[in-house]
DNA sequence: TCAAACCTGTGACCAGATCACAGACCGGAT
DNA sequence: ATCCGGTCTGTGATCTGGTCACAGGTTTGA
Protein backbone atom coordinates (compact mmCIF):
# COMPACT_ATOMS: atom_id res chain seq x y z
CA UNK A 1 0.00 0.00 0.00
CA UNK A 2 1.55 3.40 -0.70
CA UNK A 3 0.32 6.86 -0.06
CA UNK A 4 -1.23 7.29 -3.82
CA UNK A 5 -3.92 5.00 -2.31
CA UNK A 6 -4.74 7.80 0.32
CA UNK A 7 -6.29 9.04 -3.12
CA UNK A 8 -9.55 8.10 -4.52
CA UNK A 9 -9.28 5.97 -7.92
CA UNK A 10 -6.49 6.85 -9.69
CA UNK A 11 -5.55 5.57 -13.53
CA UNK A 12 -2.51 2.51 -13.99
CA UNK A 13 -0.16 5.41 -15.93
CA UNK A 14 -0.62 7.88 -13.72
CA UNK A 15 0.00 5.89 -10.76
CA UNK A 16 3.58 4.98 -12.26
CA UNK A 17 4.13 8.39 -12.75
CA UNK A 18 3.21 9.29 -9.32
CA UNK A 19 5.45 6.84 -8.15
CA UNK A 20 8.82 7.55 -9.72
CA UNK A 21 8.41 11.07 -7.92
CA UNK A 22 11.38 10.60 -5.48
CA UNK A 23 10.68 11.45 -1.60
CA UNK A 24 12.39 13.94 0.28
CA UNK A 25 13.31 13.78 3.61
CA UNK A 26 13.13 16.94 5.98
CA UNK A 27 14.10 17.16 8.86
CA UNK A 28 12.72 18.47 12.10
CA UNK A 29 12.61 22.36 12.60
CA UNK A 30 13.20 23.00 8.79
CA UNK A 31 11.14 25.75 7.32
CA UNK A 32 9.18 24.51 4.08
CA UNK A 33 7.91 27.89 2.90
CA UNK A 34 7.62 31.34 4.33
CA UNK A 35 4.99 34.17 4.01
CA UNK A 36 5.46 35.38 0.46
CA UNK A 37 7.22 32.78 -1.39
CA UNK A 38 5.61 31.08 -4.05
CA UNK A 39 4.15 27.61 -4.49
CA UNK A 40 6.39 25.31 -6.39
CA UNK A 41 4.34 22.16 -6.60
CA UNK A 42 1.66 20.00 -4.32
CA UNK A 43 3.51 18.47 -1.43
CA UNK A 44 2.11 15.62 0.25
CA UNK A 45 3.04 14.40 3.60
CA UNK A 46 4.00 10.72 3.80
CA UNK A 47 5.33 10.39 7.25
CA UNK A 48 5.84 13.06 10.21
CA UNK A 49 4.05 16.16 10.87
CA UNK A 50 4.42 19.85 9.50
CA UNK A 51 2.75 22.57 11.14
CA UNK A 52 1.52 25.94 9.40
CA UNK A 53 1.83 28.75 11.57
CA UNK A 54 0.60 32.31 11.46
CA UNK A 55 2.95 35.08 13.25
CA UNK A 56 1.90 38.38 14.87
CA UNK A 57 4.21 41.19 14.75
CA UNK A 58 4.83 40.95 18.44
CA UNK A 59 5.92 37.27 17.86
CA UNK A 60 3.05 35.85 18.88
CA UNK A 61 2.15 32.68 16.88
CA UNK A 62 -1.20 30.59 16.27
CA UNK A 63 -1.12 26.75 14.75
CA UNK A 64 -3.49 27.11 11.78
CA UNK A 65 -3.54 23.69 11.27
CA UNK A 66 -1.33 20.33 10.88
CA UNK A 67 -0.27 18.13 7.91
CA UNK A 68 -0.45 14.42 9.05
CA UNK A 69 0.28 11.33 6.65
CA UNK A 70 -1.69 11.58 3.87
CA UNK A 71 -2.84 15.06 3.90
CA UNK A 72 -1.84 17.53 1.30
CA UNK A 73 -0.63 21.41 1.98
CA UNK A 74 -3.62 22.90 1.28
CA UNK A 75 -1.37 26.26 1.30
CA UNK A 76 0.56 25.30 -1.77
CA UNK A 77 -3.05 24.44 -3.59
CA UNK A 78 -3.77 28.03 -3.01
CA UNK A 79 -0.74 28.92 -4.74
CA UNK A 80 -0.74 26.93 -7.32
CA UNK A 81 -4.54 27.44 -8.37
CA UNK A 82 -5.47 30.76 -7.03
CA UNK A 83 -1.62 32.35 -7.63
CA UNK A 84 -1.74 33.31 -4.59
CA UNK A 85 1.55 33.26 -2.22
CA UNK A 86 1.24 31.55 1.11
CA UNK A 87 0.80 33.65 4.58
CA UNK A 88 2.10 31.12 6.80
CA UNK A 89 5.13 29.14 8.01
CA UNK A 90 5.20 25.90 7.49
CA UNK A 91 7.33 23.96 10.01
CA UNK A 92 8.53 20.38 10.43
CA UNK A 93 7.31 19.38 13.57
CA UNK A 94 8.88 15.81 13.47
CA UNK A 95 11.07 14.32 10.86
CA UNK A 96 9.09 13.99 7.82
CA UNK A 97 9.10 12.11 4.34
CA UNK A 98 6.95 14.47 1.33
CA UNK A 99 6.59 13.87 -2.12
CA UNK A 100 6.12 17.13 -4.25
CA UNK A 101 4.33 16.98 -7.49
CA UNK A 102 5.64 19.58 -10.00
CA UNK A 103 2.82 22.51 -11.08
CA UNK A 104 2.48 21.28 -14.37
CA UNK A 105 1.75 17.44 -13.55
CA UNK A 106 -0.58 18.74 -10.57
CA UNK A 107 -2.39 20.88 -13.08
CA UNK A 108 -2.49 18.18 -15.39
CA UNK A 109 -3.62 15.59 -13.03
CA UNK A 110 -6.75 18.28 -11.94
CA UNK A 111 -7.82 18.51 -15.35
CA UNK A 112 -7.86 14.51 -15.91
CA UNK A 113 -8.38 12.48 -13.06
CA UNK A 114 -11.57 12.68 -11.35
CA UNK A 115 -10.00 10.72 -7.93
CA UNK A 116 -7.20 13.17 -7.86
CA UNK A 117 -9.28 15.88 -8.43
CA UNK A 118 -11.99 14.87 -5.95
CA UNK A 119 -9.00 14.33 -3.09
CA UNK A 120 -7.94 18.32 -4.09
CA UNK A 121 -11.17 19.36 -3.34
CA UNK A 122 -12.16 17.84 -0.28
CA UNK A 123 -9.06 18.51 1.31
CA UNK A 124 -9.35 22.10 0.38
CA UNK A 125 -12.55 22.35 1.78
CA UNK A 126 -12.36 20.71 4.97
CA UNK A 127 -9.36 23.09 6.29
CA UNK A 128 -11.41 26.01 5.15
CA UNK A 129 -13.60 24.31 7.82
CA UNK A 130 -11.13 23.96 9.79
CA UNK A 131 -9.51 27.64 9.44
CA UNK A 132 -13.30 29.13 10.03
CA UNK A 133 -13.81 27.05 13.32
CA UNK A 134 -10.13 28.16 14.77
CA UNK A 135 -11.87 31.97 13.44
CA UNK A 136 -14.24 31.22 15.48
CA UNK A 137 -12.62 30.16 18.96
CA UNK A 138 -9.79 33.16 18.44
CA UNK A 139 -13.06 35.64 17.91
CA UNK A 140 -15.43 34.46 20.51
CA UNK A 141 -13.67 31.48 23.23
CA UNK A 142 -12.13 32.26 26.40
CA UNK A 143 -8.58 31.64 27.00
CA UNK A 144 -9.42 28.87 29.66
CA UNK A 145 -11.67 26.98 27.34
CA UNK A 146 -8.47 26.62 24.15
CA UNK A 147 -6.28 25.62 26.75
CA UNK A 148 -8.06 23.09 27.80
CA UNK A 149 -9.11 21.79 24.55
CA UNK A 150 -4.95 21.99 23.59
CA UNK A 151 -4.54 19.86 26.40
CA UNK A 152 -7.40 17.26 25.04
CA UNK A 153 -6.15 17.60 21.49
CA UNK A 154 -2.39 17.10 22.54
CA UNK A 155 -2.35 14.47 25.00
CA UNK A 156 -1.17 11.14 24.52
CA UNK A 157 -2.29 8.66 27.44
CA UNK A 158 -3.16 11.96 29.92
CA UNK A 159 0.27 13.17 29.14
CA UNK A 160 1.34 16.29 27.31
CA UNK A 161 4.73 16.77 26.14
CA UNK A 162 4.98 20.78 25.73
CA UNK A 163 6.17 23.71 26.72
CA UNK A 164 4.02 26.29 28.27
CA UNK A 165 5.59 28.45 25.32
CA UNK A 166 4.41 25.64 22.99
CA UNK A 167 1.12 25.59 24.17
CA UNK A 168 1.14 29.32 23.99
CA UNK A 169 2.07 29.33 20.54
CA UNK A 170 -0.36 26.85 19.51
CA UNK A 171 -3.54 28.30 20.61
CA UNK A 172 -2.59 31.96 19.98
CA UNK A 173 -2.34 33.47 23.32
CA UNK A 174 0.97 34.48 25.57
CA UNK A 175 3.36 32.35 27.58
CA UNK A 176 2.51 34.42 30.89
CA UNK A 177 -1.28 33.79 30.03
CA UNK A 178 -0.89 29.46 29.84
CA UNK A 179 1.89 30.12 33.11
CA UNK A 180 -1.33 31.41 34.79
CA UNK A 181 -4.08 29.44 33.37
CA UNK A 182 -2.61 26.30 34.48
CA UNK A 183 -1.58 27.16 37.74
CA UNK A 184 -5.49 27.61 38.16
CA UNK A 185 -5.94 24.22 36.66
CA UNK A 186 -3.45 22.87 38.76
CA UNK A 187 -5.27 24.80 41.91
CA UNK A 188 -8.74 23.27 40.77
CA UNK A 189 -6.76 19.36 40.45
CA UNK A 190 -7.42 19.42 37.01
CA UNK A 191 -3.67 18.58 36.07
CA UNK A 192 -0.29 18.70 37.33
CA UNK A 193 2.53 20.46 35.58
CA UNK A 194 5.86 19.32 35.25
CA UNK A 195 9.11 21.46 33.56
CA UNK A 196 8.11 20.46 30.06
CA UNK A 197 5.19 18.63 30.55
CA UNK A 198 1.45 18.55 31.66
CA UNK A 199 -0.18 15.59 33.04
CA UNK A 200 -4.15 15.48 33.02
CA UNK A 201 -5.91 14.56 36.11
CA UNK A 202 -9.40 15.14 35.61
CA UNK A 203 -10.39 15.15 31.75
CA UNK A 204 -13.63 15.33 32.27
CA UNK A 205 -13.55 18.85 33.77
CA UNK A 206 -11.00 19.46 30.96
CA UNK A 207 -13.93 18.61 28.56
CA UNK A 208 -16.51 20.59 29.94
CA UNK A 209 -13.93 23.65 30.40
CA UNK A 210 -12.97 23.21 26.39
CA UNK A 211 -16.42 23.32 25.47
CA UNK A 212 -18.25 26.01 27.39
CA UNK A 213 -17.73 29.16 25.08
CA UNK A 214 -17.41 32.50 26.78
CA UNK B 1 -23.33 39.59 -21.40
CA UNK B 2 -24.57 37.14 -18.35
CA UNK B 3 -23.76 35.71 -15.40
CA UNK B 4 -22.48 33.45 -17.02
CA UNK B 5 -19.17 35.03 -18.31
CA UNK B 6 -17.97 35.92 -14.99
CA UNK B 7 -17.16 31.63 -15.47
CA UNK B 8 -14.02 31.37 -17.28
CA UNK B 9 -15.04 29.53 -21.34
CA UNK B 10 -18.00 27.48 -21.29
CA UNK B 11 -19.63 24.86 -23.89
CA UNK B 12 -22.38 26.33 -25.56
CA UNK B 13 -24.58 23.14 -24.65
CA UNK B 14 -24.09 24.27 -21.01
CA UNK B 15 -24.33 27.82 -21.44
CA UNK B 16 -27.54 26.86 -22.59
CA UNK B 17 -28.29 24.92 -19.45
CA UNK B 18 -27.40 27.33 -17.08
CA UNK B 19 -29.19 30.18 -19.06
CA UNK B 20 -32.45 28.07 -18.54
CA UNK B 21 -31.92 27.90 -14.60
CA UNK B 22 -34.41 29.93 -12.73
CA UNK B 23 -33.09 33.17 -11.29
CA UNK B 24 -34.40 33.80 -7.49
CA UNK B 25 -34.98 37.11 -5.75
CA UNK B 26 -34.25 37.42 -2.19
CA UNK B 27 -34.98 40.55 0.27
CA UNK B 28 -32.73 42.00 2.39
CA UNK B 29 -32.82 40.88 5.60
CA UNK B 30 -33.14 37.41 4.39
CA UNK B 31 -31.38 34.55 6.21
CA UNK B 32 -30.23 32.56 2.93
CA UNK B 33 -28.69 29.47 5.43
CA UNK B 34 -28.17 29.16 9.05
CA UNK B 35 -25.12 26.88 10.68
CA UNK B 36 -25.34 23.46 10.59
CA UNK B 37 -27.77 23.82 7.34
CA UNK B 38 -26.90 21.18 4.74
CA UNK B 39 -26.39 22.84 1.31
CA UNK B 40 -28.79 22.41 -1.57
CA UNK B 41 -26.94 23.36 -4.31
CA UNK B 42 -24.33 25.99 -5.73
CA UNK B 43 -25.06 29.61 -5.10
CA UNK B 44 -24.43 32.11 -7.50
CA UNK B 45 -25.10 35.88 -6.87
CA UNK B 46 -26.10 38.11 -9.48
CA UNK B 47 -27.05 41.36 -8.04
CA UNK B 48 -26.88 42.89 -4.20
CA UNK B 49 -24.89 41.13 -1.93
CA UNK B 50 -24.87 38.76 0.71
CA UNK B 51 -23.00 38.72 3.99
CA UNK B 52 -21.38 35.70 5.76
CA UNK B 53 -21.58 35.83 9.25
CA UNK B 54 -19.98 34.51 12.50
CA UNK B 55 -22.01 34.55 16.00
CA UNK B 56 -20.37 33.81 19.29
CA UNK B 57 -22.48 32.77 22.00
CA UNK B 58 -22.63 36.15 23.25
CA UNK B 59 -24.57 37.63 20.73
CA UNK B 60 -21.20 39.34 18.99
CA UNK B 61 -20.54 38.83 15.58
CA UNK B 62 -17.89 39.23 13.04
CA UNK B 63 -17.87 39.25 9.25
CA UNK B 64 -16.22 36.24 7.52
CA UNK B 65 -16.66 37.78 3.89
CA UNK B 66 -19.42 38.76 1.50
CA UNK B 67 -20.44 37.89 -1.87
CA UNK B 68 -20.84 40.04 -4.27
CA UNK B 69 -22.12 40.10 -8.12
CA UNK B 70 -20.25 37.27 -10.36
CA UNK B 71 -18.79 35.42 -6.90
CA UNK B 72 -20.13 32.43 -5.34
CA UNK B 73 -20.62 31.55 -1.58
CA UNK B 74 -17.90 28.98 -1.03
CA UNK B 75 -19.54 27.70 2.41
CA UNK B 76 -21.74 26.09 -0.45
CA UNK B 77 -19.30 24.45 -2.18
CA UNK B 78 -17.75 23.31 0.93
CA UNK B 79 -20.98 21.35 1.31
CA UNK B 80 -21.28 20.24 -2.19
CA UNK B 81 -18.16 18.89 -2.09
CA UNK B 82 -16.92 17.82 1.31
CA UNK B 83 -20.03 17.15 2.63
CA UNK B 84 -19.60 19.64 5.38
CA UNK B 85 -22.23 21.49 6.73
CA UNK B 86 -22.43 25.09 7.05
CA UNK B 87 -20.93 27.45 9.93
CA UNK B 88 -21.93 30.38 9.01
CA UNK B 89 -25.18 32.35 8.63
CA UNK B 90 -25.85 33.86 5.35
CA UNK B 91 -27.77 37.35 5.44
CA UNK B 92 -29.02 39.12 2.67
CA UNK B 93 -27.18 43.18 3.21
CA UNK B 94 -29.11 44.34 -0.01
CA UNK B 95 -31.75 42.69 -2.00
CA UNK B 96 -30.28 40.62 -4.61
CA UNK B 97 -30.87 37.75 -7.56
CA UNK B 98 -29.28 34.84 -7.14
CA UNK B 99 -29.14 31.28 -9.65
CA UNK B 100 -28.60 28.42 -7.51
CA UNK B 101 -27.12 25.39 -9.79
CA UNK B 102 -28.26 22.36 -7.96
CA UNK B 103 -26.31 19.55 -6.47
CA UNK B 104 -26.30 17.11 -9.09
CA UNK B 105 -25.58 19.70 -12.23
CA UNK B 106 -22.81 21.02 -10.04
CA UNK B 107 -21.13 18.03 -9.41
CA UNK B 108 -21.89 17.03 -13.32
CA UNK B 109 -20.14 20.74 -14.04
CA UNK B 110 -16.92 19.98 -12.06
CA UNK B 111 -16.52 16.98 -13.69
CA UNK B 112 -16.95 17.94 -17.51
CA UNK B 113 -16.43 21.63 -17.79
CA UNK B 114 -12.70 22.94 -17.00
CA UNK B 115 -13.76 25.95 -16.96
CA UNK B 116 -16.14 25.83 -14.57
CA UNK B 117 -13.80 23.53 -12.19
CA UNK B 118 -11.22 26.50 -12.56
CA UNK B 119 -13.81 29.20 -11.63
CA UNK B 120 -15.02 27.38 -8.58
CA UNK B 121 -11.33 26.32 -7.27
CA UNK B 122 -9.62 29.49 -7.51
CA UNK B 123 -13.18 31.18 -5.56
CA UNK B 124 -12.24 28.72 -3.08
CA UNK B 125 -9.04 29.46 -2.80
CA UNK B 126 -9.03 33.19 -2.49
CA UNK B 127 -12.04 32.81 0.27
CA UNK B 128 -9.52 30.73 1.91
CA UNK B 129 -6.63 33.30 1.78
CA UNK B 130 -9.55 35.73 3.30
CA UNK B 131 -10.30 33.65 6.10
CA UNK B 132 -6.81 33.44 6.68
CA UNK B 133 -6.09 36.94 6.53
CA UNK B 134 -9.22 37.92 8.90
CA UNK B 135 -8.18 35.09 11.48
CA UNK B 136 -4.78 36.82 11.47
CA UNK B 137 -6.42 40.16 12.35
CA UNK B 138 -8.49 38.99 14.51
CA UNK B 139 -5.48 37.41 16.60
CA UNK B 140 -2.67 39.98 16.59
CA UNK B 141 -4.61 43.05 15.29
CA UNK B 142 -5.57 46.22 17.83
CA UNK B 143 -9.26 46.99 17.43
CA UNK B 144 -7.63 50.62 16.65
CA UNK B 145 -6.23 48.86 13.35
CA UNK B 146 -9.24 47.14 12.04
CA UNK B 147 -12.32 49.39 13.24
CA UNK B 148 -9.81 51.86 10.49
CA UNK B 149 -9.44 49.40 7.66
CA UNK B 150 -13.12 48.37 8.17
CA UNK B 151 -14.22 52.51 8.21
CA UNK B 152 -12.00 52.69 4.99
CA UNK B 153 -13.36 49.57 3.04
CA UNK B 154 -17.12 50.77 3.68
CA UNK B 155 -17.28 54.07 2.72
CA UNK B 156 -18.45 55.73 0.04
CA UNK B 157 -17.01 58.95 -0.62
CA UNK B 158 -15.49 59.46 2.75
CA UNK B 159 -18.87 58.49 4.22
CA UNK B 160 -19.75 55.61 5.87
CA UNK B 161 -23.62 54.77 6.82
CA UNK B 162 -23.55 52.39 9.10
CA UNK B 163 -24.45 52.76 13.05
CA UNK B 164 -21.73 51.62 15.26
CA UNK B 165 -22.89 48.41 16.10
CA UNK B 166 -23.21 47.47 12.78
CA UNK B 167 -19.21 48.24 12.43
CA UNK B 168 -18.65 46.06 15.84
CA UNK B 169 -19.97 43.12 14.36
CA UNK B 170 -18.34 43.42 10.86
CA UNK B 171 -14.97 43.45 12.92
CA UNK B 172 -15.75 41.51 15.83
CA UNK B 173 -15.96 43.86 18.79
CA UNK B 174 -18.33 45.16 20.77
CA UNK B 175 -20.79 48.16 20.44
CA UNK B 176 -19.20 49.83 23.48
CA UNK B 177 -15.76 49.30 22.29
CA UNK B 178 -16.25 51.19 18.93
CA UNK B 179 -18.10 54.29 20.09
CA UNK B 180 -15.29 54.53 22.72
CA UNK B 181 -12.35 54.21 19.32
CA UNK B 182 -14.62 56.42 17.18
CA UNK B 183 -14.58 58.87 20.34
CA UNK B 184 -11.06 58.88 19.80
CA UNK B 185 -10.53 59.27 15.94
CA UNK B 186 -13.29 62.03 16.76
CA UNK B 187 -11.02 63.73 19.37
CA UNK B 188 -7.77 63.18 16.97
CA UNK B 189 -9.71 64.90 13.96
CA UNK B 190 -9.83 61.87 11.80
CA UNK B 191 -13.80 61.14 11.85
CA UNK B 192 -16.76 62.95 12.39
CA UNK B 193 -19.40 60.97 13.68
CA UNK B 194 -23.04 61.20 13.33
CA UNK B 195 -26.35 58.97 14.09
CA UNK B 196 -25.70 55.90 11.27
CA UNK B 197 -22.79 57.71 10.01
CA UNK B 198 -19.59 58.62 10.21
CA UNK B 199 -17.61 61.30 7.99
CA UNK B 200 -13.73 60.24 7.30
CA UNK B 201 -11.73 63.54 7.43
CA UNK B 202 -7.93 62.38 7.33
CA UNK B 203 -8.28 58.99 5.77
CA UNK B 204 -4.40 58.85 5.56
CA UNK B 205 -4.01 58.94 9.04
CA UNK B 206 -7.18 56.23 9.19
CA UNK B 207 -4.59 54.50 6.51
CA UNK B 208 -1.43 54.41 8.92
CA UNK B 209 -3.92 53.51 11.88
CA UNK B 210 -4.72 50.60 9.56
CA UNK B 211 -1.67 49.42 8.45
CA UNK B 212 -0.19 49.51 12.34
CA UNK B 213 -0.42 46.02 13.68
CA UNK B 214 -0.19 46.03 16.89
C1' DT C 1 32.16 23.19 36.79
C1' DC C 2 30.73 27.20 34.73
C1' DA C 3 28.22 29.76 31.44
C1' DA C 4 24.68 30.21 28.25
C1' DA C 5 20.34 28.89 26.95
C1' DC C 6 15.97 27.54 28.29
C1' DC C 7 11.83 27.11 31.12
C1' DT C 8 8.80 28.80 34.63
C1' DG C 9 6.89 32.23 37.85
C1' DT C 10 5.31 37.13 39.26
C1' DG C 11 3.98 42.00 39.61
C1' DA C 12 2.44 46.08 37.16
C1' DC C 13 0.06 48.02 33.60
C1' DC C 14 -2.85 48.59 29.34
C1' DA C 15 -6.34 47.18 25.87
C1' DG C 16 -10.63 45.17 25.18
C1' DA C 17 -15.08 42.73 26.57
C1' DT C 18 -19.03 42.70 29.46
C1' DC C 19 -22.66 44.59 32.38
C1' DA C 20 -25.72 47.95 33.69
C1' DC C 21 -27.45 51.90 32.86
C1' DA C 22 -28.92 56.78 31.01
C1' DG C 23 -29.94 60.02 27.53
C1' DA C 24 -30.76 61.32 22.87
C1' DC C 25 -33.11 60.77 18.67
C1' DC C 26 -36.58 58.85 15.43
C1' DG C 27 -40.96 57.36 13.41
C1' DG C 28 -45.61 56.62 13.83
C1' DA C 29 -50.19 57.01 16.39
C1' DT C 30 -53.33 59.63 19.08
C1' DA D 1 -48.21 68.85 18.80
C1' DT D 2 -47.41 65.38 21.93
C1' DC D 3 -46.55 61.01 23.46
C1' DC D 4 -44.38 56.34 23.02
C1' DG D 5 -41.75 52.40 21.81
C1' DG D 6 -37.77 51.33 19.44
C1' DT D 7 -33.19 52.46 18.09
C1' DC D 8 -28.77 54.60 18.55
C1' DT D 9 -25.15 56.48 21.35
C1' DG D 10 -22.43 57.56 25.64
C1' DT D 11 -20.29 56.21 30.28
C1' DG D 12 -18.59 54.05 34.60
C1' DA D 13 -17.23 49.70 36.86
C1' DT D 14 -15.26 45.45 36.52
C1' DC D 15 -12.99 41.33 34.52
C1' DT D 16 -10.04 38.85 31.18
C1' DG D 17 -6.11 38.71 28.53
C1' DG D 18 -1.72 40.65 26.39
C1' DT D 19 2.69 43.09 27.21
C1' DC D 20 6.79 44.38 29.70
C1' DA D 21 10.32 43.71 32.91
C1' DC D 22 12.63 40.87 35.56
C1' DA D 23 13.91 36.88 38.84
C1' DG D 24 14.99 32.26 39.88
C1' DG D 25 15.43 27.43 38.61
C1' DT D 26 16.97 23.72 35.28
C1' DT D 27 19.66 21.76 31.41
C1' DT D 28 23.26 21.29 28.47
C1' DG D 29 27.47 21.41 26.63
C1' DA D 30 32.01 23.36 26.28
Amino acid sequence: MSWIDTIDPISAPVRRRLLSLPEQTVAKGAVLFRPGDAAQGFVMVLSGRIEVHLTGPSGREILLYAVEPGQSCVQTTLGLMAGEPYSGEALVATDARVVMIPRAMFLQLIDSEPGFRSFVMTALGRRMQDVTRLLEQVAFASIESRLAAALLDMSEGNLVHATQAELAARIGSAREVVTRRLDAFQRAGWVATDRGTVRLLDSGALKRAASLAP
